[in-house]
DNA sequence: GTCTGTGAAAGTGTTCACAGCG
DNA sequence: CGCTGTGAACACTTTCACAGAC
């Protein structure tokens, strides 16, 4: 499809932003959009949108912009959006529960299909439709739910036992909410969302505001 | 303090794991570190680790190592630890609640102080013993709680509302859940965590693992 | 010998600037 | 003209590699 220049995560990324706002154009058919009007939409510059999207193939017309239509099918192509991933998670606590209930994910073609926990007094409940279920089940109900992605929302000093587990059951994508490094074999791909030191990042600016 | 050398969001973010790490080994009593034991915690290279700290001064002792107690009392002044900041959640819905409940954040001098929403069967409610108050008062519970920085986990589409509310009550840092691009003035620090576009990411990552 | 601190080199990502198309 | 597509320039980060301290 696209040559094998490398992209960086960073640009795909962006690219399911874009995906958004133009979905958002086709929704209130606009026929056109340009590169500095996604742009502005999303505090990029006009020459990173192009180029972003240029990594891709040539989806605009000179002098006139983007048809909202052909870059939304477009990229939903280049997203993998036509197919459905399920995602387990790992830790029904505050967090892990939350992410369950939270709607802005069972969308797109991604589905929370699975939850796993160790204590006792919730495996067997309902959440949202879904069982949690025993953690040394986890082998099974990934292979029976189709899971590929897991969510990791256990305490900290759980979270490498945990993905131990997962990845010995196959999963190769993890989004970990624990404040710690997983270590993991080169084959899978860890996103660390980092809440505390996102905070913390904010804090550090706040004290240093004036200098 | 330190030199003016501009020092990226990414390295500051890094220091508070090395805060972390080094506050482990003076809890379990170890007295030396070095920048490859950090470094291999947090799989980070030991340059790296030397050169973030290096920013701030010197710490470390040629052929030895970082002594631990010293090093962590260094990064606690350089990042603040010493100050308490308190923060308001904007938007008491699944993840805000959960967000609230997260023990994670208050400690290490962030403390949730106080929460806001606009729905009425909710206004009035405490939740964590802290009572959910009207938006409409945001300007005077930011005052009082001494807020400095906001949470937004609103949906997207009161998202800028509920920051342009926010900044004209003087908040200048803000933590934002909505998957949308704050227009914000520069004077104010926004952080986005896009939760949805990291899981889309990973997908985009298993949909293309072979190629 | 071990490990820090740091310039220099390499690598990565972003912006510029403009040729060329509609 | 306006706007895309893109090499070249720039900026920023990370890694390398080694002199110097213990």
């Amino acid at each position: 499809m696209h040559n094998n220049k490398k992209i960086s995560p960073a640009a795909i990324s962006r690219l399911f932003t874009y995906l958004r706002e133009v979905t958002e154009f086709v929704n209130m058919n606009i026929r056109k959009v340009s590169s500095s009007d996604l742009g502005d939409r999303l505090n990029l510059s006009d020459a990173q949108v192009r180029k972003d999207l240029g990594h891709f193939g040539q989806f605009g017309v000179s002098g006139s912009g983007y048809n909202t239509k052909q870059l939304k099918a477009a990229l939903e192509k280049i997203l993998g959006k036509d197919k459905q991933w399920n995602i387990v998670v790992v830790g029904v606590g505050c967090l892990g529960s939350a992410l369950m209930s939270y709607s802005g994910f069972n969308r797109h073609g991604l589905k929370i299909a699975a939850a796993l926990d160790t204590d006792d007094n919730k495996i067997g409940n309902y959440l949202e439709g879904i069982k949690i279920q025993s953690m040394d089940q986890a082998g099974l109900v990934i292979k029976q739910k189709a899971v590929s992605i897991a969510i990791i929302t256990v305490p900290a000093s759980q979270a490498q036992i945990a993905a131990d587990k997962l990845i010995e059951s196959g999963i190769i994508c993890i989004l970990n909410f624990a404040p710690i490094a997983l270590n993991v074999p080169n084959t899978v791909m860890v996103k660390n969302v980092d809440l505390s030191r996102e905070l913390e990042t904010l804090s550090y600016f706040l004290a240093n505001k004036g200098s």
